[in-house]
DNA sequence: CTATTTCCTACTTTGTCAATAGGAAAATGA
DNA sequence: TCATTTTCCTATTGACAAAGTAGGAAATAG
């Protein structure tokens, strides 16, 4: 029941993206060092963003990645979607799943579509605008 | 970010019981046949579930699980605070976890605190009687 | 005493996540 | 042109937990 590191590092990345690259490509290199992820694995995650174009990619020297969008038009819904192998709650809720053969009388099936939902309605209304402020008492650890 | 088989056994078996129990045993062997489930790995998760006074097992002829309480006095969040590993949907939050280095200037984790606040009210919001209600409209795979 | 059932411990298998490795292709600037 | 920097691409490894198996001990009813 945890969303990956993949997930999780490619929503700081855009945070720092958005936060750091007002202008120019960013170095995958600057990212790692500040966010403390290993470069290598970074790189994985980058090409996925890339692809599904939710960033830029520039190659060679004055190169790196920058934002194709303001940051307040990114939900975060978009990229789990492209970095984390799935949202569902439950297998059976994956999208190409083949239906359980006890569906229509499971008990539970109803519970797990409904809190499929609300887990989209949540990342849905979060975009990387909304992560990028930063107020030290809400993000005091110990609440 | 999907909920194991531990925990979704789980919640089938307390409704199987729930069910049919209403005044003796249920040996597991009957559990397994209705729900499809490998007796063997049932077992285990029985034992957490009764370790943990959910429900009440006898031993021999003539015995098997039954609840302790009526259905509507189990939240869902109880069961899968037994059978699962945690619930919590990122690393850092999970209990007994050291906190992160980055942790006061991590700008995803207040997201990550309010959803996980978000998932444990969901599962509070449950009950096993919630869950007894069959309804054939509602629980229609294609919705 | 026998059949049934929970209970307990250990093992195997499988699969995915996380990370590493090595280099190819592209772009820049000197 | 050539060295440097960077993204991009494809494998491979290592670690770990989930899922299920196996074998039997303890308890209970009849």
């Amino acid at each position: 029941m945890t969303v990956s590191t993949r997930g999780r590092y490619a929503l700081r990345v855009m945070v720092d993206l958005a936060e750091h690259g007002g202008e120019g490509f960013i170095p995958l290199k600057a990212i790692t060092e500040r966010q403390n992820i290993s470069q290598k694995y970074l790189e994985g995650i980058m090409a996925s963003l890339s692809k599904a174009g939710l960033v830029e990619g520039a190659h060679g020297k004055g190169g790196g990645y920058r934002l194709c969008r303001e940051p307040d038009k990114y939900k975060v819904s978009e990229i789990l979607a492209v970095t984390e192998s799935t949202l569902a709650p439950v297998a059976c809720l994956k999208s190409g799943a083949e239906p359980c053969e006890l569906a229509d009388r499971c008990r539970t099936f109803p519970m797990w579509r409904e809190l499929n939902r609300v887990i989209n309605e949540f990342f849905d209304s979060y975009t990387i605008a909304d992560l990028m402020v930063k107020d030290e008492e809400y993000n005091n650890w110990i609440i």
